[in-house]
DNA sequence: TGTACATCAGTGAACGCGCGTTCACTGATGTAC
DNA sequence: TGTACATCAGTGAACGCGCGTTCACTGATGTAC
């Protein structure tokens, strides 16, 4: 062959990436096959040989923002001190440089809206991560029934993608920084320094 | 003329409003002239008799949007029994029928995102009806103090248009519902018979 | 070791199509006289 | 009261442009012999 071993899923992986940054940033309509393609070194024509249509790319883009995000939340629970899973996670969450970066950051409220519009496919992987998301938090939660857990993890990640996105309405200002403020608050209110459901000796498990 | 006094008029209203639910259902990208004039029953052409561009009616349908959500939340909130604003802004938010009805639901979860990429001017428009729907659910807030009023109806704000956003995403099975519940819990607990901030006499001031 | 062939990621011209915008025109009505 | 003209919301053909997709081709490398 002409290039290496795995050359080619190395370019399809950069495709992806890339479309799952714009995809977050100006949602599935602003996504051109030419310009990604151009973006990633590339001639529009090759694109087919990576994916079948816009739409399969597409599909790839919301499962990458969406693992991208979860995998960004495990890595914060385990590294945060015990105790302070849920804050830490919270406070990486809800700060304005994640305001700012609509591209790298996280897929949901990104990408709440794009959904309701992809095909049925996508919209069903979609649902199935967002099970893995709320589960990851729910770990964190300092409740001890896992049915209030849940329900309080549900209702965090509501409040949390909430807040960033009319922290992002409202531009960069101070009307701005005050929803962040009021979402930190109401999320880790008396919850700062108390003790997760589980250990986190391994890595958190897939969803149910 | 030819036609009556304010026909004109109408028509206009008329393409705004039509406009201002395909946005909510399919984004700015979603919304084609040539479709949006033959379902207001005329051609395309006329199109410019009415707005200087498609740019321009796209501004109007945001504000249209919001300026809709915010009107029912104000006849929602009078109407209700004294104490029970709050409960009933929320109760008549966090419901099936809410979820499934995007083109004429809140403008804040369709819209979130998709103001992000509108032009400058339509940003801070939206910016500034933003705050008077947080001074709304504010003035509905069993608190006392005005700051930490604020405060919480921003965070309850960002919990009621994240939960809808999940329940959306989510699709409309058992998963859905559970998060629509778990929002309304959140929203409402210990405050389902508060009494509001301010009385209801007169109908809400503007934004400050 | 050398030669001919197969492979296949990527190239770039070409296509069909839909869209936003322009513009000369229509025709019913109000107004001036 | 009747006639000629001005108004203007709406019509529909035409335009230029960008986009997704197709397809014959390229050319570097691996493999068979």
């Amino acid at each position: 062959m002409r290039y290496s071993k795995d050359h080619k899923a190395e370019t399809h992986e950069r495709i992806v990436k890339n479309a799952s940054v714009r995809l977050r940033e100006g949602g599935a309509a602003s996504i051109g096959v030419a310009d990604l393609m151009k973006e990633a070194g590339l001639t529009h024509g090759g694109f087919y040989a990576h994916f079948a249509s816009r739409d399969a790319l597409i599909g790839e883009a919301f499962a990458h923002a969406m693992e991208q995000t979860a995998k960004r939340w495990r890595k914060r629970a385990e590294q945060a001190p015990e105790g302070k899973e849920l804050a830490s996670i919270v406070a990486g969450y809800l700060t304005a440089e994640h305001r700012d970066d609509v591209g790298n950051g996280c897929a949901l409220p990104s990408l709440g809206a794009e959904v309701l519009r992809a095909n049925p496919k996508t919209r069903k992987a979609v649902a199935a991560k967002l099970e893995e998301m709320i589960d990851i938090i729910s770990e964190q939660m300092p409740v001890q029934a896992a049915k209030a857990a849940r329900r309080e993890a549900i209702a965090s990640l509501a409040t949390m993608m909430g807040t960033l996105m009319l922290a992002r309405m409202a531009g960069a200002g101070d009307f701005s920084e005050e929803i962040l403020a009021a979402g930190r608050h109401s999320v880790l209110q008396g919850e700062a320094s108390a003790k997760p459901r589980t250990k986190k000796s391994k890595p958190a498990a897939g969803r149910t």
